[in-house]
DNA sequence: CTTTCATTAAACATTG
DNA sequence: GCAATGTTTAATGAAA
């Protein structure tokens, strides 16, 4: 009302801002973009790669860090060129500099998070999106797995190196370098396993049922039809399946090598907390496709996407008895369209999200050889592009480095080797890509992927990269407040609770804050309660369930059935949301993956589920609307951590566990589906 | 095309 | 007066 003449003026400004919407845009996607990551870490990686070939001589030590660099350096400009477009097929080595086929199409190609599939199929031509959707697939196989190779070599070097110089370490030393070694090693090959699993799964969704039926010569993979799917993801290492072998032959050989590092050191009992990326039990992922190997001997003068005398596009196997025969089948079966466009989008974000992890475990590697060859860990050239896109428009609110940690709240402890800084400036990623800008949304609510699983899971990840995650404000604030013991927490603890465990929620904080503030106020379901010292959050569950869509998007009945059929931890949510996104409404099958690692941080109060809808003491549950003051003087509570424990404000329930009545360990997870309650039975 | 929802921005009010 | 908190309103864009 009266409010009216304010905003009337104003007008101009929110318009302006309006701009906002669109600039938002940017900062996310924009800036995400890739735009900043293509250009920016394209040349970075141009620039130390060159830099870097001028050597004389070098200690064996040096030569071995210099090699490392090196592969590095050209996995890196492999997965950016995957993400900014095209390049010459055969060779990526000499690639970029020659060929450079810089569509203006890359551009757009490399912000992604910004482009509606409408959108895409305008800016791309068929043709053009096709190029790069067959040449990023083949290349990225070819070169992770030269990556991966290289890497490999390096750690077996590594090793051996170790190894003698061992001898005059104390033994246990040793052992604990080995292992960690050993560690990486399997990272490394979970890393790659993902990403053909990924690949894989891909093909899988895209696929369809009535093409599969050829003769699947060496590509099981891409002749899999929904049905199977289940069991060949569940047949993990099932029997006959010697996954491995395509990929030895390749040279690769993951697993020699890692059964050879293992020799060296054989410790037992591997399972340190180290990696988060590990899978929970000791199997490997295994799955692995074997078929990929031969995607990266093709002949550079065909398509990338034909081989064997078949069509390689995910999912699809087609025969054709030539090019021309290919070309036309790509055209007409591949054409652009929703599914196709849904398809480069999530590939494009498996590629970026390979490439962050990849970063990720190439600093920590680093920092390891570093240590053990007593050496100062350079400041490798390979993640530096963080400078957060500048020419992004963010109004105003450009971080400043002070704000960004309110206070000293526990820092991710990648630490060491990695800064908590993002491998790359914004957006990319999962969130973003969800929905062209601003993340959220649905994606939590709808898919009732549980945050709190999710989070689990990809907590290192969110945690330490600039990624927006693909939860509403609501459901983060809500989780905030279920983690904590007394399911209370005051405003700043929330806002530390989001500098913790986002990296993304470090910037901005304006914004966000402003987000927080006045999502605690507009949704019923937060409750404030008043407090001696001050107020506190609380999460009124009736309400939050109340506000949930009771259907979901898929149909159950696939649903159920992706969920029975498919249970691998390795399919990270990240992209099951993308997946999800590209159409296929299943997964974000919570119970199903596996608590993760990182799992251990999280309680993983999951949080869509409706079903025990907790009681939950609080005030009632709406009536008197907030501002309940309670009564009881313990004033503990401060901001500190210290507080929590204190306040048992609620008579009632000797709240151990933040769910006393239902008593139901939280749990949940399981049937998270839809548990409104009513589909999954 | 309309509705609903989430986000972002901003004005204001309250409180310490 | 200032900063942190809370409330509200409005504009947008995306998804349903």
């Amino acid at each position: 009302m009266m409010v009216e003449s304010a905003s009337e003026t104003i007008r101009s400004a929110p318009s302006g801002q309006n701009g906002v919407g669109s600039i938002s845009g940017q900062a996310d996607g924009g800036g995400g973009g890739a735009g900043a990551a293509g250009a920016g870490g394209g040349g970075t990686g141009r620039d130390s790669a060159a830099g870097a070939d001028s050597n004389g001589e070098m200690s064996p030590a040096e030569l071995l860090h210099f090699q490392q660099q090196q592969a590095l350096q050209v996995a890196r400009q492999f997965l950016l060129q995957q993400a900014s477009g095209l390049s010459s097929p055969g060779n990526n080595d000499s690639k970029q500099s020659a060929s450079a086929v810089q569509v203006p199409v890359s551009v757009a190609m490399m912000s992604p998070q910004m482009l509606t599939p409408q959108q895409m199929q305008q800016i791309l031509s068929p043709p053009q999106l096709q190029a790069l959707l067959q040449q990023q697939q083949a290349l990225m196989l070819q070169q992770l797995q030269e990556y991966y190779k290289k890497q490999q070599e390096q750690l077996h070097l590594q090793l051996l190196t170790q190894q003698q110089a061992g001898k005059q370490q104390p033994k246990e030393a040793l052992g604990n370098k080995q292992l960690a070694f050993q560690q990486q090693l399997l990272q490394m090959q979970q890393l790659q396993q993902q990403h053909l699993l990924n690949l894989q799964r891909q093909g899988l969704v895209s696929l369809q049922p009535s093409q599969a039926s050829g003769p699947l010569q060496t590509l099981p993979q891409a002749a899999v039809c929904p049905t199977d799917l289940p069991q060949l993801w569940k047949g993990e290492g099932a029997p006959g399946q010697p996954a491995e072998d395509s990929v030895k032959q390749e040279g690769l050989d993951l697993t020699g090598s890692a059964t050879t590092a293992t020799s060296f050191a054989a410790p037992p009992k591997v399972s340190p907390p180290l990696s988060h990326h590990t899978l929970p039990n000791g199997q490997p992922t295994v799955l692995t496709p074997r078929r990929d190997s031969s995607s990266h001997e093709e002949t550079p003068g065909s398509h990338p996407l034909y081989g064997h005398g078949e069509c390689k596009w995910p999912g699809c196997e087609t025969l054709c008895e030539d090019l021309g025969q290919f070309i036309k089948h790509l055209n007409t079966e591949h054409a652009l369209d929703d599914r196709s466009t849904a398809q480069c989008r999530v590939q494009m974000q498996v590629v970026q999200q390979l490439e962050i992890q990849l970063a990720k475990e190439s600093e920590r590697l680093q920092a390891m050889m570093a240590h053990l060859h007593m050496r100062p860990s350079e400041p490798k050239p390979f993640s530096q592009p963080l400078n957060p896109v500048p020419g992004s428009s963010f109004s105003k609110v450009t971080v400043s480095a002070a704000d960004s940690f309110p206070d000293g709240l526990v820092h991710p402890p990648t630490s060491a080797a990695a800064p908590v800084t993002p491998l790359r400036p914004p957006g990319l990623s999962s969130a973003s890509l969800h929905s062209g800008g601003p993340a959220r949304r649905r994606s939590s609510d709808k898919f009732c992927s549980p945050i709190s699983s999710e989070l689990a899971q990809n907590h290192e990840f969110y945690k330490n990269a600039d990624v927006r995650p693909p939860f509403t404000y609501a459901s983060l604030i809500r989780q905030a407040i279920l983690e904590t013991p007394d399911r209370q927490l005051t405003l700043n603890e929330i806002y530390n609770w989001f500098t913790r465990m986002f990296a993304y929620f470090r910037r901005n904080t304006a914004t966000w804050k402003n987000a927080v503030r006045h999502n605690l106020s507009l949704h019923k379901c937060f409750v404030r309660v008043e407090n001696v010292k001050g107020a506190v959050w609380t999460v009124d569950e009736r309400e939050y369930q109340k506000r949930r869509p009771p259907k979901m998007t898929g149909s159950p009945t696939l649903v159920k059935n992706m969920i029975s059929g498919l249970s691998y931890g390795a399919l990270n949510a990240s992209y099951q949301a993308a997946l999800a996104e590209s159409s296929f409404p299943l997964l974000s099958s919570p119970g199903v993956l596996n608590p993760g690692s990182a799992g251990s941080l999280l309680p993983l109060s999951h949080d869509e589920v409706g079903a025990p809808v907790e009681p939950l003491p609080s005030n009632g549950s709406s009536s008197p609307p907030r501002l309940s003051p309670p009564q009881y003087s313990h004033q503990v509570q401060v901001k500190e951590e210290p507080a929590e424990a204190e306040e048992d404000r609620r008579p009632g329930p000797p709240l151990g566990p933040p769910n006393p009545s239902t008593a139901g360990p939280p749990e949940d997870r399981d049937l998270e589906e839809e548990l409104p309650g009513e589909e999954l039975s």
